[in-house]
DNA sequence: TTTCCTGCAAAAGCTTTGCAAGTAC
DNA sequence: GTACTTGCAAAGCTTTTGCAGGAAA
């Protein structure tokens, strides 16, 4: 709660209580929700919360790095918002389902993105790397099938 | 021209004058375009054409592998169209352009997944790896500018 | 000939904006 | 007291849909 507050005043955020509701509903919670998921989350205890305001909420949060926002690999869709900003993997599942690849094989991904290439790619391309992201495509397997095709 | 039809069948499309088009318009540009601007691309060669028709088609070329769809990572704003269905690496830029890697640079960071980590994530998660997508964030380095702060 | 595609227009989603009242600092 | 936020409603933009006519196979 008082983490929270001090959260904020750390990345110049005003703190209201709609705010520290938002935030908190987008901590407790691993599924990547959307602005209207958050919002039908929120509102249970704050009926009074308008759709814009998550929005704004969200966008601020989203300036100072306090969230990422993101969408579904296959492009369409409402944006997802994700309160977990270390580094990591998402992998996107065919059936539309969004996860986190657990720690330990998202670090092994990243740690093997070779720092010589970048370096290469900020001189040849005259920009500095100001992050990284890795989506893994997937589909689950069904039980029972054996798994051909192309 | 003929190479056209011929990827269309091979993908079973039917091969229609607006789908030449729109799918040539998308291979000859190295810009990600949506499908707004693909319109406007297109409508200059063939003037009845809808907007509806050019979603349409997307979607019939994303459905069989033909082109991909994806949007900024930044999350809102329309989705963009790639007719290099090659895995390869984009590069966001800040100021909201997006870009290829060279590919010698897309192909070392690809190549440097390690296949024992994915193999490792279909066995823990039940499911198949069908793709892996790299994005890089960048920033352009302004001629002039120290580059001080955080 | 049959099936799919196109064009139009309208609708459905998602997100942003303007403004008055309220709240944090 | 000032500047930023909120809530509301309306607008804006992107994407999808239904249907009649047209074209590909």
């Amino acid at each position: 709660m008082a983490a929270i507050r001090e959260l904020f005043e750390r990345h110049g955020l005003r703190c209201t209580r709609q705010r520290e509701q938002i935030y908190e509903a987008l901590a407790c919670t691993t599924s990547h929700p959307t602005a209207d998921e958050l919002y039908q989350a929120v509102r249970a205890s704050e009926p009074g919360l308008s759709l814009a305001t998550i929005y704004n909420t969200l966008d601020a949060f989203a300036e100072c790095g306090l969230v990422r926002r993101f969408s579904c690999p296959s492009g369409s869709g409402p944006s997802r918002y994700d309160a977990d900003v270390t580094e990591h993997v998402h992998m996107a599942l065919r059936d539309g389902r969004l996860l986190d690849l657990p720690q330990d094989l998202s670090g092994q991904l990243l740690a093997n993105i070779p720092p010589s290439a970048l370096k290469e790619l900020e001189r040849r391309l005259g920009v500095k790397v100001a992050g990284i992201s890795i989506q893994v495509l997937a589909e689950p397997i069904q039980s029972g099938s054996g798994g051909a095709a192309s």
